[in-house]
DNA sequence: GGTTAGCGGTTTTTT
DNA sequence: ACCGCTAACC
């Protein structure tokens, strides 16, 4: 594709060979990339190659002889970090020829729970830690809270009585994870953020205790355990050095997005900073309901007194147009790092602002404009709709099916969230690790004539016996399902040997749970083609430890994105804004830019509503060149305690005028114009007034 | 005693 | 779609 329009092209990653290992990039961009050993953060506005500059980075740190191995490079999502080394690698390549790709795979790349669960494999024994550990997923995390409490007896999350009420797992869960990830104890978290539980402060303290000692004794981590553990080994007076001179070298992208136990983290690991390059963007936090603070990047040279900041201010992905818009988004902010993002591409159409009826007609209007797009040359992989959340694309997808448009869905309920998935994996993770007593709880429970009672007594006889399967075949089988329940220990016994490959040991638990699932799930057609889909992920020879793990702390974020008949077919991007964090299109969509869609209705203190104006800056900034930001007039509302109904929606007020003044404002079709401001329901109906017409003709 | 079916009240964003 | 409760059923 030429792009004619652009005063400066993007920064390459293939250098020529006379210009060295930083070739293509500009002089801020330089800077940053050669910038010697005292901490480094790095403020990259969107779209300003942040990438490309860490890239060259790490690659002018190995050709300085730095040893690859002893570079983490700490990403928000493991395609990042895939994506970043790989130009790491054609970077090294022209300076190195194949030695320098070989060094790329070697730098210990990925996010920081992967990364964690590598260095924990490694560095288990110093911490007194089997290397077999588990890794809890947040599903995970919530039902062993929820085990505990019940053995806790504390009352249960939707007792009747008023006062009584004990929070619900996931409340249980979001309030130690947050205190975890915060800093802060459990009380203060509490007090900040759940002030209505803080009659059950000592109850919720006893049941962590006793959540950590479970996970103690069933050889699990949860993902805060990851990073718990892994601090406490960089910050040990003994281990702590060795760490550190094993790896000298710590880079870490989207740092504005990181939170006080990863703050504190990097601090044992680099504790002057030296050898530690940060880079992020303050006006891109979107993450502060996972405890990411702002203040991480905002206060970064306090932290590292000898630190450089350099800022990357030229934006090589969107029009001046579109950059336009943006910047006057977030001008509007209330506080910022104050930096002007300054375009090379200037030509190109204005952003519009796009009136819609209603959801469908939003959903009709952005097909079209696809579809549009589609036939001047425009592959569907280069657009992509983005929303606050995930249901908002509902009527969407109903409209791209309808008109067979191929789409992927990024964010919201994931693949391996979905019941029949957890189900088939909670198998294979009991084979490996026989302790796990929430997967054991969950295999159990599917069997018929098997219900609580049975399957706890079942989990207690296997803990006696040490993880052998074999004492189940002695128990007597329950009346209602004598032959599943052979086969199911019978399978556990093959699993546990661990003989066969992979691929074939989901094979057997699939001929297991394939009845089960059709007794259960009306649609279980769908669904086994889901578990097909894991049995060829697995693949030949893959080892099952690191399978399991993989998929716990990077699971594929779309059935469709994982595989699928049509795997190379091109597809339309759906993605919640968060998930679209670090791409970019050529054409997006924004959907819902109404007051409760973006910002979101859930948003209440001025500080969320800023998190919302920022992530509305994030999805403007993932436009190269077309950019149509949709307002539906009417929206779906379920305010608490109402019936559902249909309200008026007002614009975003994150679309200033200043920012609106930078757009083209239309109608989606001529109904759109009227639509209904708020008005009060009237006193007379429309039968009043048919009566009146008929009095009136005597 | 223990399992299963049915019902009513919730669901932002994610490693 | 999912959780937790209640009431029928073995």
């Amino acid at each position: 594709m030429s792009r004619p329009e652009e005063a400066e092209s993007e920064p390459s990653d293939q250098p020529s060979p006379d210009e060295g290992i930083l070739a293509g990039l500009n002089a801020q961009q330089r800077t940053a990339a050669g910038h010697g050993d005292g901490p480094l953060l790095i403020v990259a506005g969107a779209g300003t190659g942040k990438t490309t500059t860490l890239a060259a980075r790490v690659a002018h740190l190995i050709q300085e002889d730095a040893d690859p191995a002893g570079i983490l490079l700490l990403t928000f999502t493991r395609r990042a970090a895939t994506e970043m080394l790989e130009r790491v690698a054609r970077r090294l390549r022209g300076a190195m020829g194949d030695a320098g790709e070989r060094a790329a795979r070697e730098v210990w790349g990925g996010t920081f729970h992967g990364v964690a669960a590598r260095v924990l494999r490694v560095y288990h024994a110093a911490l007194g830690l089997p290397r077999d550990f588990s890794i809890l997923d947040r599903g995970d995390t919530e039902d062993l809270l929820d085990l505990c409490r019940g053995r806790l007896e504390l009352p249960s999350a939707s007792g009747k009585g008023a006062g009584a009420r004990f929070p619900k797992k996931a409340v249980c869960a979001a309030v130690l994870s947050r205190s975890a990830n915060s800093g802060e104890t459990v009380a203060e978290t509490l007090e900040t953020r759940y002030p209505h539980l803080m009659q059950h402060e000592a109850a919720l303290r006893r049941l962590f205790d006793l959540y950590d000692e479970a996970k103690g004794e069933q050889n699990l981590l949860d993902f805060d355990d990851l990073l718990l553990f892994w601090e406490a080994l960089a910050a040990d007076p003994k281990a702590g050095p060795a760490l550190r001179s094993r790896f000298p070298r710590v880079l870490v992208d989207e740092y504005q997005d990181t939170n006080v136990l990863q703050a504190r983290l990097l601090k044992n690991l680099a504790p002057d900073g030296r050898g530690l390059t940060a880079v992020g963007d303050d006006a891109q936090a979107i993450y502060s309901f996972r405890a990411a603070t702002i203040r991480n990047i905002l206060d970064f040279g306090e932290h590292y007194p000898a630190a450089t900041v350099l800022p990357l201010e030229t934006n090589y992905r969107s029009t001046a147009a579109v950059l336009t818009v943006a910047n006057a988004v977030i001008a509007a902010a209330a506080e910022r790092h104050e930096k002007t993002l300054t375009a090379t591409r200037q030509i190109g159409p204005k952003p519009l602002v796009v009136r819609c009826r209603d959801e469908a007609e939003q959903a009709r209007f952005i097909a079209d404009r696809v579809l549009e797009l589609r036939e001047s040359g425009l592959e569907l992989d280069k657009q992509a709709a983005l929303f606050r959340a995930s249901h908002h694309s509902l009527a969407l997808e109903l409209e791209l099916q309808k008109r067979d448009v191929p789409f992927k869905k990024f964010g919201g309920l994931r693949f391996l969230e979905t019941a029949h998935v957890k189900d088939l994996l909670a198998f294979l993770r009991l084979a490996e690790n026989p302790r796990d007593e929430i997967s054991a709880l969950r295999c159990l429970l599917l069997l018929p004539g098997i219900g609580r009672g049975r399957a706890t007594k079942a989990v207690a006889a296997l803990r006696e016996a040490g993880g052998e399967f074999s004492t189940w075949a002695d128990s007597p089988a329950p009346s209602g399902g004598a032959s599943e329940w052979t086969a199911f220990v019978s399978l556990m016994q093959t699993l546990a040997a661990n003989r066969d490959d992979l691929s074939s040991q989901i094979r057997r638990i699939r001929n297991l749970y394939r009845p089960l699932m059709e007794a259960t799930y009306a649609n279980a057609a769908e669904r086994n083609r889901d578990l097909e889909q894991i049995e060829l992920l697995a693949g030949r020879g893959r080892d099952r430890a690191s399978f399991l793990a993989d998929l716990t702390l990077d699971p594929p974020s779309s059935a469709a994105a994982t595989a699928g008949p049509h795997e190379d077919e091109e597809r339309l991007t759906l993605s919640t804004m968060h998930s679209a964090k670090g791409l970019e299109f050529e054409a997006v969509y924004v959907l819902n830019a109404c007051q409760g869609g973006i910002p979101s209705d859930q948003a209440e203190d001025d500080a969320a509503i800023e998190e919302e104006r920022r992530l509305f800056y994030v999805a403007v900034t993932r436009a190269r060149t077309h950019l149509t930001i949709c307002h539906p007039l009417t929206r779906h509302l379920k305010p608490r305690g109402l019936r559902d109904g249909y309200g008026f929606a007002e614009l975003t007020p994150f679309l200033t005028p200043a920012a609106l003044a930078g757009c083209e404002v239309m109608p989606a079709s001529e109904d759109a114009v009227d639509a209904a401001p708020p008005t009060p329901a009237a006193t007379v109906t429309a039968a009043d007034v048919r009566a009146a017409i008929r009095g009136r003709r005597g």
